[in-house]
DNA sequence: ATGGTAGGTACCCTA
């Protein structure tokens, strides 16, 4: 079972990057971030036609937004709202699979960006994203199992190890990388006893990236990535991790997201 | 130290 995440930073104009996407790597649940539209002008048709029959959105107009699109069937759908707004960045599902009892929850995740200033006194922004990491390792804890197969993923715009930056010192004060996020994420990641399914395959010492800045005259030569974009199991599925894959190219293609989608596939 | 680009929307917000 393929699983693939990808923050597509308008789902409406890279609707024919997505179609290419599933071509290349025919995934068997999508999970996007920043589809920026309502449910009513998300371009379902196309995406019937090429398999995923079964679609949970939740968007709306101009920002965020999030999406969970399947072939295979939901046995449930959930869309939460956190820390007090409506502002669509998180959605779940549940998948019934041959391997478990209990049916494989898949949260869709998109962490606040959290603004430029990393304090939370003076910017609005960055207080939500600290608020909403909060929340969310308050409710995996409280309403998810341990022996449960779970999966978190999506854009949690938080990189939390050294190696997930081009330069950890020179990042230690800028929104994404700073100690008290990183901090937050890390009791996050503690609330279900996760296990991080991208460092699963690739060593903690190695620099690995998912997103690099619009904001650079060649994303490729200066290489200044961050590792943005995450898939988490639970430790039912660890067993069955098969291999991985960071699709780099993406960021190449013509009128890119500035991330790439990321994918793992499941032994089952 | 600064400003660089992109998308959606409606002349400015968020990333």
């Amino acid at each position: 079972m393929k699983v693939l995440t990808w923050n597509i930073n308008s789902v409406r104009l890279r609707l024919p990057l997505l179609r290419k996407l599933i071509s290349e790597e025919a995934p068997d649940v999508i999970c996007l971030q920043e589809t920026k539209t309502p449910d009513d002008l998300f371009p379902l048709d196309d995406l019937v036609k090429d398999g995923y029959g079964h679609t949970h959105i939740h968007g709306m107009k101009g920002y965020n937004g999030v999406a969970i699109l399947s072939r295979l069937p939901f046995t449930e759908t959930h869309i939460h709202h956190r820390v007090g707004k409506e502002d669509c960045r998180h959605v779940a599902v549940n998948i019934k699979t041959p391997t478990f009892k209990k049916p494989l929850q898949i949260h869709c995740l998109y962490i606040p960006a959290g603004g430029d200033i990393p304090d939370p006194a003076v910017n609005e922004k960055f207080a939500h994203k600290l608020g909403f990491v909060d929340e969310m390792a308050k409710w995996f804890k409280k309403e998810c199992d341990l022996d449960s197969p779970v999966m978190a993923l999506g854009d949690f715009n938080i990189a939390p190890l050294e190696q997930d930056v081009w330069s950890h010192k020179q990042l230690l004060d800028v929104v994404s990388h700073t100690p008290v996020e990183v901090e937050k994420l890390g009791r996050m990641f503690k609330s279900l006893d996760w296990h991080d399914a991208i460092r699963h395959f690739v060593p903690e010492d190695q620099k690995c990236y998912t997103w690099w800045s619009y904001r650079n005259r060649d994303w490729k030569k200066s290489n200044r990535g961050r590792r943005l974009d995450h898939i988490w199991v639970t430790q039912p599925l660890v067993p069955y991790l098969k291999s991985h894959k960071i699709l780099q190219s993406a960021r190449d293609w013509t009128q890119p997201s500035d991330h790439v989608p990321v994918i793992v596939d499941l032994d089952f």
